[in-house]
This record gives C-alpha cells, structure tokens and sequence, in this order.
DNA sequence: ACGGCTGCCGAAACACTTTCGATAGAGATC
DNA sequence: GATCTCTATCGAAAGTGTTTCGGCAGCCGT
C-alpha cells in the first residue's frame, strides 16, 4: 500500500536489466531509438520491480482544462460530449463568477496544456493575460466578444434567431413574442437581432412589450412566459433563447390553460435530446453542440501542437428543426 | 506561440533574482523554508520571464479518471457534478465495452492517482487487477455484483422498487407493467425485485407478459411501451426502470391514444431535473445522482489519501417523489 | 574490400528536486 | 552586556530522471 516505501530508482532497473540508465528512461517515455527485443526486455524487468514513476508521466494525449461555469444542463453535457471526442484527456472544471480565488490564473499557473473556456465572460484584462500567457485556450460561446488574440467556437445565432422567427411569422403569427437569455450574452443578442430582422423583413413592428429577458433556464422561460401570456394583447407564438427555457414556456402555458400550439406556437433553440421528447415535440432550432465542442477541441489540438489555425472565429450552421409545437395560429 | 523557444531555465532565473537555483525551485513548489520577502522577489522575476514548468506541476488535488460507457444522458450529467463537487481533479473518459484496446490496463497505467468507474461491467479478471494495482478505484452503479475488494456506491435499488410498485397498488392499480434496465445489470435486477416484491405482498401474481426489459433510454422505454400497451388486456400502470424510459412510455401512450394519468399510469426512477418539466410532470423514484457521485469521490480521495474506508459498499436511499403521472386507475 | 548509411545504445550534459549543513539574527539566560 | 540556544533561511551537493550527441555495429551497394 505504501508508495514510497523504497521505490526501485531507474539505475536499479537499469542495472538488473544490464542496460544503461538512458534506455530505461527511453522505453519509459516511449522513444523511438530502443529496439524491441530491448524494450520488451526492460518493460518486463520493470514490471517485475512494480516501477512507479517519480514525476506523474506525462499524458500520451494533451491534459486540458475545459471550464464550465456549471454543470447544470444537458447543454453542457452535449458540448463536453464533443469535446472527449477530440485527442484529448478533459479534465472537467466548473469556476463559477462568485467563487473565490482569480480562475484565470489558475488557468495559466494550472500545469494543464490547454483550456477550452465555454460561456464564460472573459475581461479585457482577462483576455490579455491569456493572451500573455503561453497557455493556448479556445472559447466556445463566449458571453462577450473576444478579441481577436482568442479563437472561439459558436454558433451561427443570428441566423438561427432569424430562421427561427421566420418560421413564425411564414406560419402566419404576427404576434411573436421571445425570450432571451441574459441581456448581455452575446449568443442571446445575436439571436434576438434575427428576430428583430425577421420582423423588419415582414414588415411587423417591434413591441418592446414582447421582448423579455430571463436566464437560460427552465425557471427563466416559465417567469417570462407568465409575463408575456398575461399581457391584455397577447402572442400567439413565442420564440424561447434555448430548449429549456421552452419547455418552462410549455408549463407556464399549460398552467395559462393554453394548448399547444392550438393557442400557443413555442419554438426553442439548441435542440437537446429531450426537445424531441417533450409534449408536444419540440420545434427548434438547432446548434451542433457536440460538434461545437469536437471543434473547439480540435482548435485547441491545433494551438497546441503549434499547427497554425485556419481561422479564429468558427461559427457553425444552426438549422430549424420542426415539430410539433408550432403551427398554425387559430 | 512557440513553447520551446529558448525557455528560461531555473538557472537563468535564479541569476536574475540574485539567489540560488534550488531557492527558486522551492518557490516554484510552495516549499516552506524560503523567506515570504524573497519568495515575493522570485515570483517577480519568475513572471517577468514569463516562465512555463518544464515538467507539468503535480497539481494541488488528486487527478482521477471518471470513466462512462458514454456520455449520452443528463443521468452521467448528474453523477459527474456530484464528483467534481469533491476534492479532485476530474478526467472524463469513456470507455465502452467494444472501444478498442484494454482500458482496464490503461487506467492503471494511465498515470492517474485514482478513478471512479461509472456503470460498467467489471469482469473478476478486471477486478483482481484492479485489486493488485496500486490504483485505488470506486465503482458507481457497477452491473455486476463488485467483489469486496472492489468499493462501490449505489442507490437502494430494490427499495425503489417496492415504493413505486407499492405507490401503484395503494392508487388502484393490479395490473401494473414494469420496464427493466438490460436484463443482466445489477441496479435493474434490484428495481425488478422491488417490483415482484411489492406484488406479491399485494397478493398480486407476477404476469410475466407486462415484464420487459429495454435500454435506459428513451428508444427502450418507447419500444417496450408499445409492447404492452399493444396486449389485449392492456396494464394500468407503467413502472419504468429510468426517467428517460417514463418519458418514452409517455410518448407511446400519447401515440396509443392514451391519456396519462387518465387512461394510464407512469412512474420513472432518478427524478432528473426535467422530470418536473413533462407532461404532465413525472412522478418518480429520486435517486440521488449528485449526492453518489459526490460520495464516490469522496470515498476515492479517502483512498488516495490512505484513509480508512468505513465501508466498501454505500447505498444511498431512493424516495418516491409523487407528481401529476400517477392517478387511480379509471 | 570499401564507403556510406542506419539503427541502437550509452556517456555526458541538462533540468530540476531534495537533503542537509552553514549562518545569521532573534530572543533567552546568566 | 556577554553568551548561549534556537530557528528561519539559504545554498552546496547529491540524487533522479531526460535529452543530446557521438560511436559502433551491421547492412547494403559498388
């Protein structure tokens, strides 16, 4: 049980093996100038001696840090998902605003190879000490705009919002309501300027009253919706910020005693696994989240080995989904 | 960008700061005896030379591998909060049984200081060597039954399943459906025996027609749900080995034309969070993800940290969580 | 037979880490 | 005030493992 309990040192299997000290040291770090019958014989001598190494042997695969700021929802688990999927080990970290300690530096003074850092709001000052830092980090879905020093990985939201909101109004609704996410989330503005553009394009004003702001949550979806279902000229179709948010707008309408979508068209973004399962099946509009992170892994793969990146900015295509909470207004 | 361009050595580092190279090192290291005024001064110089560790430092918690089959349900989500909510530094990896190569072999020599194993079959060939390693181990869930030198964490399975079949029976239901987990997993197994359990002491006979088995999933929930719903003498009442099965008998009763809890009864084990979003909301068998999770980790870092285990086998309590799926039968 | 070439190995240089003894300054004691 | 611990701090030296580089076989073609 005891690790340190007189260790064999790399000269004692060195020795018993009747090899130098080097070769030893080879076959452990799986150099290539060690010929096979040598380095079996070693690994064989070193088995026998139960050999621990000293210093933690460094990863076959880069050791990255991927940032969570909570491990709250399915959307996390879809971006994390891609991410194993690159050549990577993913140690999982959730550093939320409020917690004690400066995360960015222990970011950089954390020994890890690489960070992949989603929906996090980065300072400027932050920025430029990553940037600083030889610590190679990619951001997916960044809060605010990163500077050019930082390559991060979204999606294309204002399509999306777009896509999503002309759907709507193709369905023929003119009273639309959204709900976003937090007001100065990046990804929730870009969505709702498509709506706005979608709007504009159709000719329909934009009724402040209609434009709500919650978190990205179920809660967030259920308390906006209230509000907005609650108006005296109320939407016959809402447009919610992410699949969770949603299904809160599906409660809240239920709980309003509104059918959907033969009072009710509601239309989420991200397509989770479960928007398919929901009642109704859930319209959306979907963003590749795995994929996003498989991307994001790739990139930080790339800064790494020190393969020159294509681009710093990757926006992935999102793409409406319908189903079945959408339709027709009565 | 470049890492190895002409990195500063401690040398170069301790010349500049004026004091020795091994001074340096322990600043490096945290070590104690270097004086907090000369500590400060190293530091300095050290970030003015923007120096990067040669060899990764060894971080301040324990570095252990969570390994899934895969990452493919908010169930892992759940579990994986609860670990990193322990003192460690968490590598998520997924293993499935067909991937290639001996992942037993690779954790052992994959340089971790521990890991937690979540849901997968461990052969005794797997066991011994894990056993014989050096590398302690905690099992989530396992699907065999672990030997005892195997610790493991679960849930109280079997009194899961007597309490969501008693809650049928004391609504009304006799002809209640149970859907299983794969037939040979050990947490399925017990929720069965809750289940036969349960009738028997109802002096309900056991009908083998209404006992299915599928994957957790929402597809085995959906296909098996069809199945019994088809039966001419169609059950009341659905007891599903998992939420994301519940929602998939939910989605086949509402194909079957089948209002729920109306026409037929549902109950789910886990209460994800979306378990309170369907509809209606599902009644459930809580299991406490997170509060696992967070007890393996816990007892793994006991491990490392050469603590004395006070058990090798933790079940925690399942309780019946009553919403809107579950009604007398009509 | 000879020259080049390549694969394999170890001596030596390197990059740290750890141990342990030296030293200096602060109190404590006489 | 003189001296005597005693401890905090530091570096010399030894230890551990990695990397570089030169040498030496054996192999091949000429």
């Amino acid at each position: 049980m005891t690790q340190h309990a007189n260790r064999p040192t790399l000269a004692v299997i060195a020795a018993a093996a009747g090899v130098s000290l080097p070769t030893v040291s080879k076959v452990l770090n799986g150099k290539q100038d060690v010929a096979p019958a040598t380095r079996a014989h070693v690994q064989q001598v070193l088995d026998q001696h139960n050999y621990v190494p000293l210093t933690p042997r460094s990863p076959a695969r880069p050791l990255v840090d991927v940032v969570f700021t909570a491990l709250d929802s399915p959307w996390g688990m879809e971006i994390l998902r891609g991410v194993t999927e690159a050549d990577l080990e993913v140690v999982v970290t959730t550093r939320s605003r409020s917690s004690a300690g400066d995360w960015v530096q222990e970011l950089i003074t954390g020994g890890r190879q690489g960070a992949i850092v989603v929906t996090s709001r980065l300072t400027a000052a932050d920025q430029r000490r990553l940037g600083g830092s030889e610590l190679p980090v990619v951001v997916i879905d960044p809060v605010d705009m990163p500077g050019p020093e930082v390559p991060s990985v979204g999606a294309t939201n204002w399509s999306g919002g777009l896509a999503a909101t002309e759907h709507l109004i193709e369905l023929g609704h003119r009273r639309i309501a959204v709900i976003g996410g937090p007001e100065d989330y990046l990804c929730s503005r870009a969505r709702i300027d498509g709506y706005r553009a979608a709007l504009d394009r159709a000719g329909i004003p934009v009724d402040p009253a209609l434009l709500r702001h919650g978190d990205f949550h179920h809660e967030g979806g259920y308390e906006q919706a209230q509000v907005v279902l609650a108006l005296a000229d109320r939407p016959t179709a809402v447009f919610a910020g992410s699949d969770e948010q949603a299904f809160g707008v599906l409660e809240a309408a239920r709980q309003a005693g509104l059918s959907v979508p033969g009072d009710l068209s509601v239309i989420g973004f991200d397509d989770l696994p479960m928007a398919r399962w929901s009642s109704p099946p859930l319209t959306t509009v979907r963003q590749p989240l795995a994929d996003m992170g498989r991307m994001a892994g790739r990139m930080l793969h790339d800064l790494i080995t020190g393969a020159r990146l294509d681009t710093q900015r990757v926006e992935l295509a999102t793409q409406l989904v319908p189903r079945a909470s959408t339709a027709r207004p009565s």
